[in-house]
DNA sequence: GTGAAAGCGCTAACAT
DNA sequence: ATGTTAGCGCTTTCAC
C-alpha cells in the first residue's frame, strides 16, 4: 500500500489538514510546518492518491478527445499536443474513437462517459447542429475543426472558406482550368467539407472560372482509399481535371496515387493540393502542397478552454477561434526538385 | 449530481449491498430482488462511480500504453487496438509519450504514475536489459517490441532476425548484390535493432553476399528523417547500395525521398523494403515492400496480459510471444504497377 | 439471500 | 496558522 496523507501527518507530527494543505496550497501554511511536512513526504515517498482526491473532488482530472481516427496523422499530431498540454495542467487525457460514426459521435454528445472524464474536446463528423443544440448533458465540452458550427460551445477551426481559396487562387494562378474538388458532394447534411467546397466555389468564381458540378467528387470517409477512389471517378471523365484540392492530405495523396496508377503524372498533367500539412506529405514523391494549419496551437489551446470551463473560470460567452494558417507549397504544385521542409 | 447507489438501494427498497452485488455479481441475489433492483437501475439511469470503486478497490481502472511516438503510424494503428481492447475489458487506456528519450523511459520504468495506473504497456527504445532488471517497482508491466529481451515480463515481440532475413533474402532473391540496412551502427548500447541487423547479416551470409560495414547506415531516430539523411550518406559512397532494407516503414520511406532526390529511382536503380506495414507504404510512390506484423494480435494480446497480471490470474510464468508476420512484396521491390493493397 | 456498518484517502467547512 | 471532522460512493467483512 502507498503512503497516506494520515502517515505523513503522524511523522511530521501536524494534522491531516495542514499536509493537505502543504500538498494543494489552499491555504497559507508556516514556514517550517511546512519544512517539516515536506521532509516527511520527501523521506516517505507521498503521493496523493488520485481516486480518493477525485472522490471527494467529484472530479476525475481526466478529460477525453475524441477524433473520427487516430490513423490519420492530423489527429495523431494533434494528440499529442493536447496529451502534452493536459498533463502540464495536471490532467490526464484519454483517447476516443469515434470512427466517424454518427452512433458513436451521439452517444458522446450524451455523456457515454460522463462519470469518467470531467471535459470532452470534440472533433465531429456526423453529427449536425441540431444534435449538437438538442444535448441535455452538462459537461464542458469544446469542439473542434469545422463539424459544427454555431452551437453554444468553444470552437476552434481554421477558416475553411478562406484556407480553400488561397488553394484554389494557388492552383488557378498555375493556369490551371479545370480545377476538381475531391470532398462532400452539395446537399450532404453534414455540414463538415461544406465550407471547403464552398470557399472551393468562390475561389473559382473570384478567378474567373466556371463551377462544373462533375469536377466534384464525394467520398464517404476522408482517408488515402478514399481520395484514390474518388481521383478514378475524375480521371474517367470525358475533361478531366488539370488539378484538384483535396479535403485533406491523405485524401490528396490517395488522389496522387491514382494519378500515377493512370500513367499520369503530378504536377505536369494534374496538380494536387491538400491541407493539414502532415508530415507524410514532405516526404511523398512529388511532396505535396498543402495549407498548414497550427496544430500545436489548435491542441493546447483546446485544453485550455475546456480546463478552464471546468475549473468554472470567470464565465465568458463561447469563443470561436480561427487559428492562423498558411499555404506551403511543393512539388505536387510547383513541380520540380525542392528541398524538403 | 450523478445517481448513487445508495438512491437505486432506497427506489428498490433494498440495502446498498445487495444493489453492488447486482451491479457486480459477487454473491447471488434473488430473482425478484434482482428485478427491482434492476428496474430502479434502469429508471434512474444509475452508472457507478468509478472513483469511488478505485478507491475502494485500491486500483484506477487504467492502463497506460507508453510508445516513443505517436507519430509513427504504427504505434498510432497499435494504440487503436490496444484501445479498444481495454475498454472492451473495462479499463481506460492513456497514452504516455517517452519520445524516445532515456530519461523519460527511466522514469516510466521506476512508477512515476504509480499512483494512477495499474499496470503498463511499454514499448521500450533507449533503456537497457540492465535498467529493466533493477526496477523495484512492483507494477505490472507488459514489454513490446525488440527494445529489451530476457527479462521478467511478458514480452511480445516479433522474431526480428528471421523477419530481417526474409527481408534480405527477398531483395538478394532479386538480384541486388549490394544491400544496405538503415538502423543502428554495431555496437550501440541499446539492444534495439541489433536483432534487425543480425538477421541483415546472417542472411547476407546465407545467401553468400559479403558483409560490408559501409552498408550499415545509423540513424539517431526512426522517423522518415533519419531514413532520408541515411540513404543520402549511403549515397555518397563510393559505392553505392543497389537495394535497402530499413528498420522500419518510415526510414524506407525517407530513404525512397533520398533516392528520389538524387535523380535515382525505385526499385530501378535501388530497391528499398521497410518493416512495419503501415497504411501510408501502400500508397506511397512508389508502394513499399514491408514486413508486415499483426498489429491487432500485437495491441489485443498486450492488453489482455497485462490486465490478467493486474487482476492476479494463476500465476504463470512471464512468457514471451512472437506474434505472425508474413513479407508483403509492393512496387518498392518489383517495380510496374501494382495494385493497391 | 440479505442487511448493517466500517472504512478506502482525501478535501473543505467549521472550529480554535 | 493549524486542528477536527464529516462525508464523497463504493466494496466487503461480519452478522443474521
Amino acid at each position: 500500500m502507498a503512503v497516506s496523507l494520515k502517515e505523513i501527518a503522524e511523522r511530521a507530527g501536524v494534522s491531516l489538514a495542514t499536509v493537505s494543505n502543504v500538498v494543494n496550497g489552499y491555504r497559507p501554511v508556516g514556514a517550517q510546518t511546512r519544512q517539516k511536512v515536506q521532509q516527511a513526504i520527501d523521506e516517505l515517498g507521498y503521493a496523493p492518491n488520485l481516486s480518493a482526491r477525485h472522490l471527494r473532488r467529484g472530479r476525475t482530472g481526466m478529460i477525453a478527445l475524441a477524433i473520427p481516427e487516430l490513423n490519420n496523422p492530423y489527429f495523431a499530431e494533434l494528440a499529442w499536443a493536447a496529451i502534452r498540454e493536459a498533463a502540464r495542467l495536471g490532467y490526464t487525457l484519454v483517447m476516443e474513437d469515434t470512427a466517424a460514426e454518427r452512433e458513436s459521435e451521439l452517444m458522446l454528445l450524451d455523456g457515454a462517459h460522463r462519470q469518467i472524464i470531467d471535459g470532452l474536446i470534440f472533433s465531429p463528423v456526423q453529427i449536425t447542429r441540431e444534435d449538437v443544440l438538442a444535448r441535455t448533458n452538462a459537461t464542458p465540452m469544446v469542439l473542434i475543426g469545422e463539424g459544427v458550427y454555431d452551437v453554444p460551445h468553444d470552437h476552434i477551426a481554421i477558416d475553411n472558406i478562406a484556407a480553400s481559396h488561397v488553394a484554389v487562387q494557388h492552383l488557378a494562378a498555375l493556369n490551371r482550368r479545370r480545377i476538381a474538388f475531391i470532398g462532400v458532394r452539395p446537399g450532404d447534411p453534414r455540414q463538415s467539407a461544406h465550407l471547403r467546397l464552398r470557399g472551393y466555389q468562390e475561389a473559382l468564381s473570384s478567378v474567373g472560372l466556371p463551377f462544373a458540378p462533375e469536377l466534384v467528387a464525394s467520398t464517404a470517409q476522408f482517408g488515402r482509399v478514399d481520395g484514390l477512389l474518388a481521383m478514378r471517378d475524375l480521371l474517367a471523365l470525358d475533361h478531366p481535371p488539370d488539378a484538384v484540392f483535396g479535403y485533406n492530405d491523405l485524401v490528396a495523396i490517395g488522389a496522387m496515387r491514382a494519378i500515377r496508377e493512370a500513367g499520369l503524372r503530378t504536377p505536369e498533367d494534374i496538380a494536387v493540393v491538400g491541407m493539414d500539412d502532415i508530415e507524410e506529405g514532405r516526404f511523398s514523391n512529388p511532396t505535396l502542397t498543402t495549407i498548414s494549419p497550427d496544430k500545436e496551437h489548435i491542441g493546447g489551446l483546446a485544453v485550455r478552454a475546456l480546463i478552464a470551463r471546468i475549473e468554472g473560470k470567470p464565465v465568458s460567452p463561447p469563443f470561436d477561434v480561427q487559428p492562423p494558417f498558411r499555404l506551403v507549397t511543393r512539388e505536387s504544385t510547383l513541380g520540380g526538385q525542392l528541398p524538403v521542409g
